[in-house]
RNA sequence: GGGGAGGUUCCCGAGUGGCCAAAGGGAACAGACUGUAAAUCUGUCGGCUCAGCCUUCGGAGGUUCGAAUCCUCCCCUCCCCA
């Protein structure tokens, strides 16, 4: 193992807080001169199988855990996704069955192992305790706890404070996930500042078992490609880790400048020294910032998918936005038949539009071209037996043709 | 158990009998400008056979020429008291 030194300033790249570093610290020595790996425990919840560029900035830190030689343990919180929704968001997540649980959490390990390094990973399901515990059980862990130290949580306090409902059993999670780390014997735990409040129950149930507590470390929550809210599928400002690549590299490169260096603290593998670097001549004018953009949407691209198809969708990129030329690959539409086939009608039937009322509006707004030229009636019908290029704003294009 | 407030279009939030497909903001989409960046400006933002028509304001009924707005019952949330 290394130096504890060296270990910790991996460690801290991109975190947010450790509480508390001499802890860390005092695990890393007695860790390194006993040669024995720390347990470092993260929890995922598999009722949402899609993974995304945010999820992996918690991978990220777990894998240069990994590659530190300690112990990752992947803890999938089964049996909370059984019960229902933990978040307290405003739509009540159903509870998913075994079946789906454990269907979401295959995918999950499908991508998760993008990341991770699968041979050192160590893959733990909560069910396997919480399933034993039974009602009088989960009432002793409840003793545990006060009301009034539950209710500090963030979360709880700005809903109590806006009238908002806060459900019993929500008060049940973060106990439980305490006591995921109490069962697991958690050296450290890794969250994202949301979980903050969770991870700290975990330290205090630890405690309270007679076992040393977790440090606990939290990650900044990556901004989606808004770049002011947190990156969520339900917001549409996600990136996903099987996205296609050309849809993957379009997307980072629309981000916003200040948003590409969040990515590269927190998602790219190239060094502190080498990444100053880049920024300084990005900030300079010595380079244009749009390439360190193109550097990372192909670090990233080839991460989740392979280097050639990175390549390739870079190849893409330039070719359709920047030398405007149409793209490789669009798609096509079954014929229509003979007849005459109205535009607004046409679009919307191919999904190009949501609606014939959208299609029109477009229309109206001069951003759909037919065969390169821009149409501004939305009467427009195409005569049939021809073939039909339509593109629609900057990026939906279709091939048709009429016979 | 008693009393009070409230549920509006993707989200927040105005609207208390016709001028309401419903203010304003956000998100989103499109156009201009660009590095498909951001910022900015402009426009759009329920559906349709689209200068007209149809369906929306927690649910079901009712009053009225006419209801998101009034009445009845139901469902859901919050607050105060117990």
């Amino acid at each position: 193992m290394e130096p504890v030194g060296e270990q910790i300033k991996v460690i801290q790249r991109g975190v947010q807080e450790i509480i508390d570093e001499k802890d860390l610290a005092a695990l890393l020595e007695t860790s390194r001169a006993a040669n024995r790996p720390l347990r470092i425990k993260a929890g995922f919840d598999p009722t949402a199988p899609d993974l995304h560029l945010g999820h992996t900035v918690l991978l990220t830190k777990m894998r240069q855990f990994q590659d530190l030689g300690h112990e990752v343990i992947f803890l999938v919180g089964d049996f909370t996704a059984m019960i229902g929704d933990p978040t307290g968001k405003s739509e009540t997540r159903k509870s998913l069955s075994p079946e789906e649980v454990k269907e979401n959490a295959k995918t999950y390990l499908a991508q998760v192992f993008k990341v991770l390094n699968e041979s050192k990973t160590t893959v733990a399901y909560n069910s396997e305790w919480m399933n034993r515990m039974d009602a009088a059980g989960m009432i002793g862990l409840a003793a545990r706890y006060t009301v009034a130290r539950m209710l500090e949580r963030d979360d709880f306090q700005k809903r109590m404070a806006a009238n908002l409902p806060v459900s019993i059993h929500e008060l049940m999670y973060p106990l439980i996930q305490g006591y995921d780390s109490v069962a697991l014997k958690a050296d450290v735990e890794l969250g994202g500042t949301d979980q903050k409040f969770n991870l700290l129950v975990g330290r205090a149930l630890q405690r309270d078992y007679g076992q040393k507590p977790q440090v606990i470390i939290t990650l900044p929550l990556l901004e989606g490609t808004d770049g002011v809210q947190k990156m969520s599928k339900s917001l549409g400002n996600s990136i996903g880790v099987f996205d296609p690549p050309g849809d993957m590299f379009g997307k980072i490169m629309s981000i916003s400048d200040a948003l590409m260096w969040r990515y590269y603290e927190l998602l790219s593998a190239i060094g502190p020294a080498e990444l100053q670097d880049l920024k300084a001549r990005a900030e300079s004018g010595a380079i244009n910032p749009k390439s360190a953009k193109v550097s990372l949407a192909r670090e990233l691209v080839s991460r989740f998918h392979s280097e050639p198809l990175a390549a390739l969708a870079g190849a893409e990129f330039e070719n359709v936005f920047r030398n405007k030329n149409l793209p490789a690959e669009i798609p096509e539409a079954p014929s229509w038949g003979a007849g005459p086939m109205g535009l607004c009608r046409l679009l919307a039937d191919h999904g190009l539009t949501e609606s014939t009322s959208a299609a029109r509006r477009l229309v109206k707004q001069g951003a759909v071209a037919v065969n390169g030229e821009k149409v501004s009636d939305p009467e427009l019908a195409l005569a049939g037996n021809r073939e039909y290029m339509i593109k629609v704003g900057k990026k939906r294009y279709l091939k048709v043709r009429s016979s």
